[in-house]
RNA sequence: GCUGGGAUAGCCUAGCCCGGUAAGACGGUAGAUUCGAAAUCUACUGCUAGAAAUAGCUCGGGAGUUCAAAUCUCCCUCCCAGCGCCA
């Protein structure tokens, strides 16, 4: 949510701010004309509640006295009258307002690249040796930023759903027969990659001082709309039929919500936490986008970044969760890059986000596997999450960044390692799986 | 799931039975005092509207009774204790 003080002062950057991401400029124009008559019959009803108060202040002490309050009663009672018609009013605008101010997105960082549609996005850096098929140079060279960092193989490399059929590794089918189309069962040498995959990262992210947890993975109405927004709800959120409960779709729903309505000292920040978990999303918007395999599903897991942190320092932090996210990819070995994502393409709960995509062979693609934002306190203000500073309370910065999404870094292995007769396991995780390779009839 | 107890401001706590301006410690900020600090004293110390004076709101959430609700009634949430069930 954004600050509805600063929104009223200063007008013109969240009109600009707006305009840059595409946002309906109607919603601020009808936002201020209710804000106007809020506040106009905040000034009546305030009037009418002192009136009230007097009178009711003055039977009081007549009662004491033994007097008759009769005529003092009607006077109240008409009042009341007037107050509770008003108030009715007000409600209705009060609600309809709020509701359009949690639909204003928060304000741009400076350096945004603004743009209409998704195209325009800034690639901010390329790491890594991509194996990239003949066919496919032009592609990773526009993608890469003309990067000669690369391997070219006359091979078409094979796709991660067929490598999985190849050496028994999912069940892709029989999930939908249970469940529905994009869900999976992993198996064997995949699942035991996905679990060391997991342990990998909850070591890495431990001793780079995140606390690490399992956070619940269904949370109640008003911490998922402190957490996440409009759009969310609509398009990715299942909901728990019977109960006041969401299954989260990311752990930074449940990471976000845990300090709601609460105060922190300033020597507690910054506070640095992690999540693993199932996330679930209805993928509501993505009808017949990458409908094979396990690249996009219903269900994955994840490993989440979460900082809490003083405003004047959220920038360093998100330099910080991003070079933690890439030193992930650099250590296992992926190719992958930088993208600074434009303004119409930005959730509204981020100030500026940073996407890191890796390539993948038989898409010929970069494909994001990351996405760090700094929300700015405009999450924390949602769910009112303060920190006590020296001239008073001051609502904290939130930034969150994926750390490991397994299923697409599973994916990224699979295409980016594979060999004519088995898959090759990054060095790092060899500790955590016990094999080296995936290959046929492996267990 | 059942029975009982509870939730008051940053924190601790009084008020509730018996309805009538939410009292008091602590902490925090500023000032006085001091060479400086401690101690002490004074003021301020939630939210909303307002340039301000000021006014309104605020006792876990919601509804009701009443001229008037922290207080009475009903519903809900969470916490604690005991019992029951359970991976």
């Amino acid at each position: 949510m954004i600050d509805i003080k600063l929104l009223r002062s200063d007008k013109e950057r969240f009109y600009n701010s707006c305009r840059a991401r595409g946002f309906d400029l109607n919603i601020l124009d009808e936002f201020f004309s209710l804000d106007l008559k809020w506040r106009e019959n905040l000034k009546i009803l305030n009037t009418y509640k002192h009136d009230k108060n007097i009178i009711t202040a003055d039977i009081s002490s007549l009662v004491k006295k033994g007097e008759n309050i009769d005529n003092l009663k009607l006077e109240v009672e008409k009042i009341n009258k007037k107050i509770s018609l008003l108030e009715e009013e007000q409600n209705d605008i009060e609600s309809k307002r709020n509701e359009l101010a949690r639909l204003i997105p928060n304000l741009l960082a400076e350096d945004v690249p603004i743009c209409k549609g998704d195209e325009n996005s800034k690639l901010v850096r390329y790491v890594g040796n991509a194996r990239v098929f003949k066919d496919d140079i032009e592609n990773f060279r526009e993608g890469s930023g003309n990067s000669k960092d690369y391997t070219v193989i006359d091979k078409k490399p094979v796709d991660h759903q067929t490598l999985m059929e190849k050496y028994n590794l999912a069940d892709i089918e029989r999930a939908g027969k249970i469940a529905g189309s994009r869900f999976y069962f992993l198996k064997n040498r995949l699942f035991k990659l996905e679990l060391a995959l997991i342990n990998y990262g909850v070591d890495f992210l431990s001793q780079r001082n995140f606390t690490v947890m399992e956070p619940p993975f269904m949370i109640n109405y008003a911490s998922m709309s402190g957490a996440t927004d409009i759009e969310t709800f609509k398009e990715s959120l299942y909901k728990i039929e019977g109960d006041d409960l969401y299954l989260i779709a990311t752990a930074e729903h449940p990471l976000a919500s845990m300090l709601s309505g609460e105060i922190l000292e300033e020597s507690e920040l910054p506070l640095r936490v992690s999540g693993v978990s199932p996330c679930f999303r209805r993928e509501a918007g993505a009808h017949g986008r990458d409908t094979k395999g396990i690249f996009r599903v219903h269900q994955f897991n994840k490993i989440e970044q979460f900082i809490y942190c003083r405003p004047e320092e959220s920038w360093d932090f998100f330099d910080e969760l991003v070079k933690n996210s890439e030193d992930i990819y650099k250590s296992l070995g992926l190719p992958y890059r930088i993208v600074n994502i434009c303004s119409g393409d930005l959730g509204s709960l981020a100030a500026k986000k940073y996407d890191i995509e890796v390539w993948y062979p038989s898409q010929g693609k970069f494909r994001e596997v990351v996405s760090a934002s700094n929300d700015t306190d405009y999450q924390a203000r949602s769910l009112n999450i303060r920190y006590r500073a020296k001239d008073g309370n001051k609502f904290a910065h939130t930034l969150n960044s994926t750390a490991i999404a397994t299923e697409r870094v599973l994916v990224a292995i699979m295409e980016n390692f594979q060999e004519d007769d088995y898959i090759k396991v990054p060095d790092v995780l060899v500790p955590y799986t016990g094999f080296s390779r995936i290959g046929m009839d492996d267990i």
